[in-house]
This record gives C-alpha cells, structure tokens and sequence, in this order.
DNA sequence: CGAGATCTTGAAGCACATCAAATACCGTGG
DNA sequence: CCACGGTATTTGATGTGCTTCAAGATCTCG
C-alpha cells in the first residue's frame, strides 16, 4: 500500500489492480514543495485539484485586517478541490505546511476517471462527504469547546484520519505545525496555544517534539476532547466490506 | 417567480419553462411544520431532501454535555441533503425554527430529475457548494471574529441570500430566531448575545421586534462586519447570464 | 388573568488575548 | 567547531471579552 490516496480510498471502497494503477498513474508526478508555499490563491479560478501524498497542506483564509484562519487541514491520502469548481473563484487559499510531497492534476482528468471507474468515483466523493463532515464538527469546536478540548480534539482527530490510512506509526505522526500555524487553525493565540499545549503535555496525553507527535494514551485523549468518532464514518473497519457501493449511481 | 427555491437557482442558471415546472411538481407537496420540529436527527440514515419554502431550518449537532450548536442555517429557496448520503448516518439533526413551509422528497427522485434535466442540476450543485462556501465562512466567522461582528456577518449574510433569491422585502425579512437559537448559531451565550444586539440595535444597524429584522443601512452593517461578499459567489446578478454552463458536465 | 417562555439588566469571575521579554532551537557561514 | 541571526517556544503580568449566576421585566398565549 505504497499510495496513501489508495490507502484513503481502501477504507471504504474496495479497488482493484486497475484503480489502484489509475491512482498511481495519477499520482506519478507529484512534486516535493516546501514548508509554507502556496498551491494556490484566494480568488483563483479553481481548475485543478491537489493530493497530499506526505506532509501537510493548510486551506486558509485572509480576514481583511490580515489576520488568518485555517479552516481545514488536509493529511496524506487526502485531496481537496475537487468539488470546488465553484465557477467564478475559490474560497480559500491552500499552502504547505511544512514539507510536502503533493500531486496537482487537473480536474478534468480526474473527472473522466471518475466517469470510467465507478468504485473510484464512489471513494473519491465520500472522500469529499468525510471532509465536510470534518468541517461540521470543526463549527461545533469552534463555537462550543474551549481551547483544551479544542486542540484536544484536532490532535485526536488527525490521530484517526493518519491512522485509518495507515500512515501512523505506534510512535506517532509527523507533525509540522508551528504554533502559530495551530493558533490559525484553533482560532485563539500563540500564546494560549502554547499553555494549552503543555497542559496537555504534563497530563500525559500527547508528547510533542521535534515536529513529532506521540499520543501515549488515545482513549484518555478522545475523553478529554470529548471526541465522539461518528463523524469521521470510519466505522467500517476491516476493509473488507466496501460500504460505499450504492454511491457509483449519483447522476 | 412563486417558488423561492426556482428563485434562488435563477440567480446562476437560466431555467426553461419545463425546469421550472418540474421544480413545483417536486415542491408541490410541501408541508407546513410548527417551530422547533425535529425534520431529520442525528444518526439518522438519510434518505430524503428537505427543501426549504418558508421561514427557516437548521442544522444542529448536540455535544455529549448537552451543547448545542447549529451548524447552518436554512433559508426559503435553500435546499439540504443532496450530498449528505453519507452512507451510513447523518452528521447533523435538522429541525424547524418558527413556523416553517418544508417539501421533503425522496433523494433519488431529486437525482433522477438531475440526470434528465442537466440546467437544474448544475442549478442545484451550485447550491451546494455555495453552501459549503458559507461553511467556510463561518468557520472563519468563529475563529476570527468578535461576537460583535459575527453577529452582523451573520444578519447580514442572511440578508443577502434572502434578497438574493428576492425574499427580502424593503421592510427587512421574517426573522423567528430566538436569542437562544442565534446564541447556538453563535457560540456564545445567550445574555452576550442580547448585548451584542442591543449595541447593533443603539448604532442603528437592525431594528429587530416582533420576529421582523430590518436592515436601515446595510452597507454600514457590511463595513461592522467587516463583510465580504464574495464568498456568496453572486457577482452574476441579472439572472440574464448562466455562469454555470459548464457545470453539467460532472460526472 | 396567570403561566411559561423570552428578553433584559447587573454583578462577579474566568478563559483567553495582548504585551513584553527571555529562552531554546536551527541552519548558515566563519 | 563555534559564533551568529532568525524563528519558534516559553514564561510572566496585565487587561478584557465573554460567561455565569441571578433576578426582574416583558411578551405570548391559553
């Protein structure tokens, strides 16, 4: 399962050699970015979408007075813009965060893909319902969980998104975030980004360092999140039993 | 232009007569549902759309502890549902606020009046994907911005769909929210956001009574808001000019 | 007219922001 | 190898936006 996209997909969806090639076809060209290079802009006609295969990308937006809010992360297996031909332009800006290996395609090609392969259409849409799914629960953290359960529950939810692909390890994730970046993401300040961090830090729930991050004891962390995993519909565990096979049918 | 939800998809698509028909035929047997009417919850396996013709829904998640928060808000001439077959349970419940016109249909009615009717259905994609772009809004509204000011981003914002789809007479707009329901839209509590409405009120920005909003100056509401439209995607006013012609081709 | 919701007001407390400065970290060049 | 500069992290002190608690006023409707 060398293809993070594929292993995003294989959760919920089962590929045959063929997809798997498409995908890898697909992914062939990606490209090495560095830390905090833009993909693309506020406003841009949105005509191609991106895969994150390792690393992380940001999707942000500029207040008028400058300041900045994340409003999504996108993890390794994860691709965002597909949706998003929102005609005129696009809502948000997406960068790197951190190092990053991602593959810009554009949309039309991945759109007659879809049209040919219809299990692959079926995983690459719910991947889009899973990520507006993460979106609603992020309003709810916004608007109703303090800072601690916040950060709690965004280093829990990367935690299951890294892992349901595959791609974390017993000893954690990489994790490239600045603490300016979380504060951007958590909506409050560096500083109370900091405390909160450390909070969590000598309650043993995570251990961060060197751009790395250990959850010691998930459960205990989800428990202070207060995280209730329904959201991310990764229920289906296993892999066997592809749960998305009504999904080819939309129009 | 007697069915608002024909009303918000003329603003970015230009519907034939046959269109506009097959609209009312599917409205045709709307419902009229009293205030706070739980329409779908949490969990549920979703099958069916709701389409909103009057008054308003929303769309809410509870916390464990009990919380609150409404996740979007519904107006006349919006639709849910159309994506959420989020295959195995429903992210969020929907219920009523004040009295509410409502047309619930079965999903695959809806997609198979898509598949013929290819205007309509790039029609109703916009219409989800705008309403993902208002997500994004607002979750930047709830990192970014003061209750002041996402209060008047959201009655402003309000305003703005609603006239956009020409329901918002010169008098203001219906507006059945109780503090309650804007302190969960708001994520804040319910005194702040008496306070808030009353600084609204005293720099003569609404006038809210007896469930009717008025907006005297709506460009100076923009500017305490610190509004931007563009995230509404409604720059092709006139109705004349379909912008989304090549939408219907998605797969 | 009375009962329940909703709105309003005041007072006290806390979570978080802001300001400011010190420390640790990291790549670079000497 | 160390010196160095820039960036990220940490810490403390102070202020404030918002919450919470509590009570009174107003509205709504049977």
């Amino acid at each position: 399962m060398a293809n993070p996209w594929a292993a995003k997909i294989s959760q919920v969806v089962k590929l045959d050699e063929q997809d798997r090639s498409v995908l890898e076809n697909l992914t062939a060209r990606a490209v090495s970015v560095e830390p905090g290079r833009t993909l693309a802009r506020q406003g841009d006609r949105p005509d191609q979408m991106h895969v994150v295969l390792q690393g992380f990308l940001a999707r942000y937006k500029i207040l008028g007075d400058g300041q900045r809010q994340i409003v999504s992360l996108l993890v390794a297996g994860e691709a965002c813009g597909l949706q998003a031909y929102t005609l005129d332009a696009l809502d948000y800006g997406v960068c790197s965060i951190g190092e990053a290996l991602v593959a810009t395609l554009p949309r039309q090609e991945v759109l007659g893909v879809m049209a040919r392969r219809p299990t692959l259409a079926a995983g690459l849409r719910w991947g889009e319902l899973q990520a507006e799914s993460i979106l609603w629960e992020w309003i709810t953290s916004l608007g109703r969980r303090n800072a601690y359960r916040r950060a709690a529950h965004l280093l829990h939810e990367l935690h299951l998104r890294l892992s349901a692909a595959g791609l974390d390890g017993e000893d954690g994730y990489d994790f490239p975030l600045t603490q300016m970046d979380l504060s951007d993401v958590l909506g409050m300040s560096v500083v109370h980004v900091n405390r909160v961090l450390q909070r969590l830090r000598e309650e043993g729930l995570i251990v961060l360092r060197q751009g790395r991050l250990t959850l010691p004891d998930p459960p205990r962390l989800a428990a202070a999140a207060g995280f209730d995993a329904a959201y991310l519909h990764l229920d289906c565990r296993g892999g066997a039993r592809p749960v998305a096979s009504g999904m080819a049918c939309q129009t």
